[in-house]
DNA sequence: ATCCCCCAAATGGTATACCATTTCGATGCC
DNA sequence: GGCATCGAAATGGTATACCATTTGGGGGAT
């Protein structure tokens, strides 16, 4: 832990303890507490909690600690149907304005996803997985997108981590991807969004049983 | 300058001086200058920097001065298309959801503006015209949404309100809110989505004019 | 016993001090 | 005269000190 800025750093350690549930939701994150813990000042620890705030994944209240996000099911499906749009319209952007080599690195992914099948570790393939579906985002060449895309990614990492954990139907995502893939490859818009709007209809029916089923036990 | 949270107060202030063009685009901003002539210390100024790079109205640079951002046609461009589909996606998500005191404040908002028609203030007219947007989706109930399309009109104020001055076409502005708003209390889709898209077409078409003969001269 | 009030500790917000890197002009070499 | 180089000033990053508000519990009044 010793980049260039510190701040990030921070960050990136702390977002992990969240998604990983290290830092429970609705804890209270004590500014000096966490500070001291890491070894580092305030100060960039503070920047640091700005940042996961922006990204929805602590809230900040005024004059009162911050909070790990608790987001309910509500909150969550909110996200994920902006996610789903965000995506949806990449969709339409990137098969207008990707170049070949944009879509051989979509591939490319769906390809190591596809090799990575059997894989043990469900984090390294969910990994694989989001940047699947970040190299689709990122051949429109639209940055604004590429970025609010990737911000909705990481807020909904945890939520769409712990349903993924539940959900072992990989051979439905990687044929999914499969299509999804074929239709920019071959520039086939309503492939290519029909698939895509059915892989996000799984995927927000896994979220939602998970939480029925967190709220229930 | 003396409410809770100094930091906010900053980059209003800030936000306000980059958008009418206080401070230049391009123009790198020193953290010790701005925070002694706004007589507040550098902590709070740093944090509303952040606050501002967040809303694409400042870039920062690893170990830089941080500069006013001065995007190109092409980064307006792309932001100005994320907006329109956030908001093509809030139509149909409103008329989904939309309660009628919802649908009453757009009306409100548009019969405001339909008042102000004659306005000699074009930035009061302005404000209203953004608020008109903002309370659809507003009406989708769904917080991301409306916090991420809030972010572009931030983000895109400066282009939206330099394109503004120039064109001097309030009768298409609200005859076109009329028929969104229409479409809306109707719940009727494709009026509302097929009038937003020619709407943003004619934003699209106003500040890439606007633009290109900046570029010129 | 219960409720209210007050005070001390905790905590977030702000200011300031210190450090490492970057800038940029002066200086000297080619 | 131009260009590379060195160094002092400037500047962003980090740590720490100070302040205002919140918090939570204990003691006293009813």
């Amino acid at each position: 832990m010793a980049e260039p800025n510190l701040a990030e750093d921070i960050a990136n350690h702390m977002r992990r303890q969240i998604l990983l549930g290290e830092l429970a939701p609705g804890q209270s994150i004590k500014e000096r507490d966490n500070a001291t813990e890491l070894g580092v000042s305030r100060t960039p620890l503070r920047e640091a909690i700005r940042m996961l705030a922006k990204e929805g994944l602590v809230i900040l209240r005024p004059a009162r600690s911050p909070i790990v996000a608790d987001p309910s099911l509500k909150e969550v499906s909110d996200a994920l149907e902006v996610l789903g749009a965000l995506e949806l319209f990449g969709c339409t952007l990137a098969i207008e304005n990707a170049t070949e080599s944009q879509i051989a690195r979509v591939i490319g992914h769906h390809e190591k996803l596809l090799s990575m099948a059997d894989t043990r570790d469900s984090l390294d393939f969910f990994e694989e997985d989001m940047a699947f579906h970040k190299s689709i985002v990122e051949a429109t060449g639209n940055l604004p997108l590429i970025e609010t895309h990737g911000a909705y990614l990481a807020r909904l990492w945890r939520a769409r981590y712990l349903s993924a954990q539940r959900a072992s139907d990989r051979a439905r995502v990687l044929r999914q991807h499969g299509v999804i893939a074929e239709g920019l490859s071959t520039r086939d818009i309503p492939k290519m969004t029909n698939e895509t709007k059915e892989h996000f209809d799984y995927l927000f029916a896994n979220v939602s049983v998970f939480y029925k089923e967190r709220e229930d036990g």
